[in-house]
RNA sequence: CGGGGUGUGGCGCAGUUGAUAGCGCGCUCGGUUUGGGACCGAGAGGUCGAAGGUUUGAGUCCUUUCACCCCGACCA
């Protein structure tokens, strides 16, 4: 992609309006384009990302034997009377709106209920179980307050997947599958280092839920965390109780603020028995199925990555979520040589943003940081005398002179 | 939802005790320039969030309203 090609553009202003880190960043740079308060739209740029990060997430989730689907953003009442929550007291973020015959529908803030009443249909017999569904959807949450640019929206991406189970057996072995895949995930994202499996209120059925945190200033939770032993607690469950069941001292954990960037649950047989939803075994008997929920925030993932990477010149992105490996700059009069490598290194599969914008190198590299784009190529007049290319990392600044076969090996 | 703050060209801002708006960036045209956000010249672009009111006169005062941001509460 050439940069005179995108119709986006880069500001060095950062809007008043946001005071959020990635929010300005992504503005700035034009991954993001704020509709309303905690509503943004994505330019070809932050799909780039999304999609990036999705791909990952879709790997470990189909290895684990997820299948992909894609629910609705519609949905009928009924499906949540069923469990009271469609009830605003028991459920206050919902949109709701109405057919032209005056039918209520819900605009989806989750898809528990809708997933699991279309599931009521096709599983039936032990032999369909266990089934593991996902997709990745947009969700419309009527929050009272957006804040945290796109860590928090009233609508943004997620990948939620359920498992259903015969029993707690078969349902711990994959939630145990998630926990290792969701690992993968976060180490992939570049985020392993900072993300802990963390206890946290778990609701009816479990003493405790597992949410990924990623340590994160400008995350909206606090967690206590012990490196060491690799044991985190979410604030909201730190009490003598939780202490004694994980065997550590108030005294070895160290209180910091994160962001939650996954969160699985176990519903065991509580949703089931309420929808209806039962198989039958080996003996002829209806049994109620095992349930267990699973999500990643994707976008506010793509923030949580902004605001723990980005330096004072811009965003860093990880090679696995960049839009573009490579940030071709030129310099001067040299279109013809920059014009070939680009070419060159496309043919060869390597995504390459094309800085080919007639202005002076000052500006591109300035564009190049803030876009945060893991390598920088530089191609000038004096470099092309000398045969060599500048390499640049984005997170590093190291800089070297290489050949155009060093180039692209460095880059294969 | 409680408290606080802000709305002025695309973006960021300034507008003193009321007299129909100005700067930087960006944009257009011409020229020069090319290793860290270039320079010169010439231009385009806003009725000041919206509605109502006071006044000879309102971006400046009053009322209502909308939007946005922050703190708190909330967060299956």
């Amino acid at each position: 992609m050439r940069v005179t090609q995108l119709f986006t553009k880069t500001s060095k202003n950062a809007p008043a309006d946001e005071v959020a880190k990635n929010a300005q960043l992504l503005i700035r740079a034009g991954y993001i384009y704020k509709v309303m308060a905690g509503v943004y739209a994505y330019t070809p740029l932050g799909l780039r990302v999304v999609e990036n990060i999705k791909k990952i997430v879709r790997e470990e989730m189909n290895a684990i034997g997820g299948q992909e689907l894609i629910m609705t953003n519609l949905q009928p009442k009924e499906d949540w009377e069923i469990t009271t929550r469609w009830d605003d007291s028991v459920v206050d973020i919902w949109f709701k709106t109405k057919l032209k015959d005056d039918t209520e529908v819900g605009l989806a803030w989750s898809h528990e209920e809708a997933i699991m009443t279309m599931m009521k249909n096709y599983i039936k017999s032990y032999k369909d179980l266990p089934a593991n569904v996902y997709q990745f959807q947009t969700k419309l949450r009527n929050e009272v307050r957006a804040k945290s640019g796109i860590m928090r929206g009233r609508e943004f991406v997620m990948k939620d997947m359920y498992s259903l189970s015969t029993d707690a057996d078969q349902h711990e072995t994959f939630y145990q599958a998630t926990i290792a895949a969701y690992k993968k995930v976060y180490d992939r994202l570049g985020l392993g280092e900072d993300t802990y499996v963390t206890f946290a209120s778990g609701g009816a059925f479990t003493q405790f839920s597992h949410e990924f945190q990623t340590i994160c200033e400008a995350g909206e939770d606090v967690i206590y965390v012990n490196r060491e032993k690799g044991i985190a607690v979410n604030e909201e469950v730190l009490n003598d109780e939780t202490l004694s069941v994980l065997g550590v001292t108030r005294d070895e954990l160290t209180e910091t603020k994160s962001a939650e960037v996954g969160n699985i649950f176990n519903f065991g047989t509580e949703k089931s028995e309420q929808m209806g939803i039962y198989y039958t075994d080996e003996n002829d008997k209806k049994v109620p199925i095992f349930l267990g929920s699973y999500g990643i925030g994707i976008t506010r993932v793509m923030g949580v990555i902004v605001e723990k990477f980005a330096d004072d010149k811009g965003i860093v992105w990880p090679e696995s979520v960049a839009p573009f490996k490579v940030y071709l700059v030129s310099i001067g009069d040299v279109a013809t040589e920059a014009d070939a490598l680009y070419d060159e290194l496309t043919s060869k599969g390597i995504e390459v943003l094309y800085d080919d914008r007639n202005e002076r190198p000052g500006a591109k590299f300035a564009d190049a940081e803030l876009l945060g784009i893991p390598y920088r190529v530089t191609v000038s007049e004096r470099l092309i005398a000398d045969q060599k290319f500048e390499f640049t990392r984005r997170e590093t600044s190291e800089t070297e002179l290489l050949t155009g076969k060093d180039l692209l090996d460095k880059l294969s």
